[in-house]
DNA sequence: TAGTGGTCTAGACCACCCA
DNA sequence: GGGTGGTCTAGACCACTAC
């Protein structure tokens, strides 16, 4: 309003929105290289790949790290009242869900509300929608709830495998939402640059007797879900 | 853990980090000058600026625009499912909140899930804690449930006003919460550089008969909240 | 091996903030 | 008016991907 987009990489922001409005592109579809780009508008690489920044940081397209840029899918809708999870939650949107278990170790870990050095298992997945890595994911399970659950096919619903072998199931859980930056493994398995925002979910999963079962530190790819939340009123409903 | 941070921006990005842990920085404290960092680490301005970005990408820094780099204070906690608004969920986490209207016009608008070009009361805010512009917010609210509400105090709570002057009460909200970036109005107003990333909360009140009452269009800067939720338990299950 | 993005240099000018 | 960050140039080499 006030700014006109004086500036080359605001035009050029512009340039590649229209394009993309038109339909020129289509979800999914691969940006031309960034030097072609930066030939077309005239400009250095580093001006072109700062306006590539913006609309990565508006959602707009994403980038697989030394692969290219690309149009950003639509987002996911996730909503932390329900008790829908991943698998669920992916197929009632339409879409196809993935995961590939990357490690699963027993582990001493200081995170959650536990005693220090208190012996936990660690499993690590990657989650795909529409063969997308959307989300990196560090499971924390007390080992005494879940004997021999290493042993077990942990690329599939870890909830349902709570509920059917172990007879826990989850009640109320807790999240933890907030913009963070993609480092190390999150990062590389998410095929994501160093320092590429992230968001962020931290949750900690109860059982029927309130009792804390996990906690899951979800890595998301930024432009991949809205988080949605509808307060009832507290009252009669 | 599997990155040793061999590249300069990493490495820079780890001492400054280590500067800020050892304590020489404390919170709104403000960062040296671009051109004296990059001296003091031996290398360019826009190496050193990715550094910096990289921090302002975890929340660590934050910048204002053209004035320089600053500690981030601790961030807010945000609960959706609660009703405490924004003076009221400040203040209980002992920080000072202050509001600034910006402007207050009626305008034709077509948000919200309402017929098109319907007529609405826009109006704007800014919004901060201990001092620094954390939100800067739209208000949409339908001007018949309202009448005469441009001429009163707009910078003190607008939910107490709909409550004690018209009768109305807040019931349930949707939320949807998701990264964004800044533009324009936005970006000038929390003092942001364009196409910083943000968390955009939209928000829609209903009042204790269902009724929408209105709609916030809010534009948190990113690293200055967390969103929190807890998912209880829907009843006896 | 060719092409991609990731990183980096050593400068430059401009718009704005503050004393 | 001096210092700040915002923007921009015209190159360069490296690490990795895809073929």
């Amino acid at each position: 309003m006030t700014e006109k987009s004086t500036t080359q990489v605001a035009g050029i922001r512009q340039a590649l929105l229209a394009q993309i409005a038109s339909g020129s592109l289509v979800s999914g579809a691969k940006l031309p290289s960034e030097r072609d780009l930066s030939d077309a508008f005239a400009t250095s690489r580093i001006t072109l790949k700062q306006a590539l920044l913006r609309l990565e940081a508006e959602g707009c397209i994403y980038r697989e790290s030394r692969r290219g840029w690309f149009l950003t899918p639509p987002p996911l809708s996730y909503d932390p009242t329900t008790k829908s999870f991943f698998n669920q939650m992916v197929l009632s949107q339409g879409r196809q869900p993935a995961t590939r278990l990357l490690s699963a170790d027993p582990e001493l870990c200081m995170k959650m509300a536990l005693p220090p050095a208190t012996a936990l298992h660690r499993i690590r997945r990657l989650r795909f929608v529409d063969g997308r890595a959307v989300m990196f994911v560090e499971h924390l399970l007390k080992p005494d709830l879940f004997p021999d659950i290493l042993t077990r096919d942990l690329s599939s619903s870890l909830t349902t495998m709570y509920r059917e072998h172990y007879g826990i199931h989850s009640g109320r859980a807790t999240f933890d939402i907030f913009p963070a930056a993609a480092y190390g493994d999150a990062a590389r398995h998410l095929t994501v640059a160093e320092g590429s925002p992230l968001l962020m979910i931290i949750r900690i999963n109860y059982d029927q007797h309130g009792r804390v079962i996990d906690c899951d530190r979800e890595y998301w790819r930024h432009d991949a879900l809205r988080v949605s939340v509808d307060s009832h009123a507290p009252a009669i409903v």
